[in-house]
DNA sequence: ATGAAAGCGCTAACAA
DNA sequence: TTGTTAGCGCTTTCAT
């Protein structure tokens, strides 16, 4: 015990090719051209060098072939963490497409914390990476606005794309591509189901004042209530912020205060899901007595208790659509807002209100 | 002026600490101390090459870095799939435990395929990774020991660390670590739980023969049934494999089939959210008519219907203890085998069977 | 205190 | 077809 932390007793250094080209009795330059392929070799030397290769058990050194300029490309995703059902979606499209082109493919958990953020992202630079992927809904201030235009611009310095899913490019002439859902589309698309299910009283529970993905969902709230001729003073929004827990707490406390509504629209499913909880531990039933509807129809959102109506966004499509759309046109690439359909997963959360 | 070529067009080189030094007017030397921080150097001179760098927005090359000797120690995580609430758990507590440690962590999914993990562990080999985690139960056939010894082997040769998170290691001798948690006795402890309320009949629903994880849970199921006196044959093992749609449908068929059992032990919490599924859809109901375990205790157990009765297995805490022990004591690590408790968690799947 | 120079492992000219 | 020679960007002796 005692030992210095990280480092391996004996610095056991890694097979090089130079080994290898002194196995086959050729020079280096030799080796590295039968092993890359593309080259023009002799069908003997190649498999002898091939064969000592094997036999060494050599992998080349990745560094130093990146740094020679033949290196790997990596994209490397960022979200706020991934054990979020949405943000694990999104990822694992990224991951999957990224695989499909042989590209490496690092994943960068921030916790929502914007100095972990610029550090991660600061990091990829180090590392080379191609193309940084930022997950996620965020508040736009001024802070936001000049850490994304700085990393846009020194992304864009080094030849490497950025793209911002689900969040808002500070400025249409930065160097960065924006890929989304229609917020207020879908917003608007549930709280009119719920309109038309004869509620009236409706109330958004999952606020996040300044966050752009909630600010649009609670507009898209807004019209539906405006569309169906509702007064806006009927309307309610509980700005909890985002999380089961959020919603947990938020909903026993609003059912403590009044039951004037028949129906919630949550953030998002996460916290349809300790709505749920609390109306239930309320007494009260859904959808006999409250109707609740959910955001992104997250995997398990069929099995919840009952299972959840909800907006159903591609969120593998999203992060598929993420790095296909950075690799396709590197002239295109700026500048550009793409926009993915969401809509309606009907299931059983949702009734008409007593007496309708 | 000063650059070595044209930088006319576009701006696809990186800046480069040569650069810096030229604008603060020292050598690549002189920079390269200032930097790093960790050599004598006057603050008038620190200052002025930080300012530079800070001015260029310079980033240093992380391969080059490596190359000389000083790289940033990378983990890897391997996975089935990031959307796994299981896997994600895990890949969180490895990410979050090196993040702590100043390294950074690559995430990589394979789908269950042995010829991407294969892929996905050359590739860390060729990047340098110092510590590989492979995560998640396996059939332990020979091509899988000949694998993994193989990994082991060159991950060792070159100063690297392999850990097994809840798989087996194919020789005690290898230089591998294993963390896991005690598959047997968790499935023994739930399926006592349904024993002591009664329950006789009971199927274990999601065995995976060859599996390592799901043939430990059915030891641990079968155990429990002999030590409560519970002949052999009143035991049912459906081999329907892990996943939702699995646990669906194999319910679903063996509902069809009989209806001579009380409850089910779930292979995992997937598993049984389809089972619960597949039961409600027959017009049965949980717990009254059967009881329902599932297993892991996955973040949305409690929001199933019913609030899932389930083992707790600490995932993330699974993640982080790989990556602590890995990089704890170099001599001890191999041939070292860690268990992690694991314990029931009572909700709402779990009664009495009729007529107890 | 600072600069010149020697590599790290690899690929890509350029010769032979 | 092959070997020799330059570097890629950085850290680190070894001089100064």
């Amino acid at each position: 015990m005692g030992n210095t932390m990280g480092d391996t007793g004996q610095p056991r250094r890694r097979v090089t090719i130079r080994e290898v080209a002194e196995r086959a009795g050729v020079s280096v330059a030799t080796a590295s051209r039968a092993l890359s392929g593309n080259h023009p070799v002799p069908t003997s030397t190649r498999t002898r060098v091939l064969r000592a290769a094997r036999d060494l058990d050599y992998v080349a050194n990745a560094h130093a072939r990146a740094l020679v300029g033949g290196g790997r490309k990596m994209a490397a995703v960022v979200v706020r963490q991934v054990t979020s059902p949405f943000y694990a979606q999104v990822a694992e499209g990224v991951e999957a497409e990224a695989a499909d082109r042989g590209w490496l493919c690092v994943v960068g958990a921030t916790g929502g914390d914007p100095q972990r953020e610029m550090e991660f992202v600061q990091l990829m630079r180090e590392e080379g990476a191609r193309l940084v992927i930022l997950v996620g809904g965020v508040v736009e201030d001024d802070a936001y606005r000049s850490r994304v235009a700085h990393y846009a611009q020194a992304l864009a310095a080094s030849g490497a794309r950025l793209v911002l899913c689900g969040r808002p490019a500070p400025d249409p002439d930065i160097p960065a591509l924006v890929v989304e859902f229609d917020n207020e589309a879908g917003a608007r698309a549930v709280t009119g189901h719920l309109l038309s299910a004869g509620h009236r009283r409706i109330v958004f529970l999952g606020g996040l004042p300044g966050n752009t993905a909630l600010d649009a969902r609670v507009a898209g709230y807004r019209a539906a209530l405006a569309e169906h001729g509702v007064p806006a003073a009927a309307g309610r929004v509980v700005d909890c912020g985002l999380g089961r827990a959020a919603g947990l707490r938020a909903m026993a406390e609003l059912l403590k205060e009044t039951r004037e509504f028949t129906a919630v629209v949550a953030g998002d499913d996460m916290v349809a899901a300790g709505a749920l909880r609390a109306i239930a531990d309320a007494g009260l039933r859904v959808p006999e007595d409250v109707s609740v509807v959910g955001y992104n129809d997250i995997p398990l959102a069929e099995d919840f208790n009952p299972p959840l109506t909800t907006v159903r966004t591609p969120a593998e499509e999203l992060g598929r659509a993420a790095v296909r759309i950075a690799l396709r046109d590197p002239e295109q690439a700026s500048g550009n807002h793409h926009v993915l359909g969401t809509h309606i997963v009907v299931r059983r959360s949702v009734a008409s209100p007593r007496g309708a």
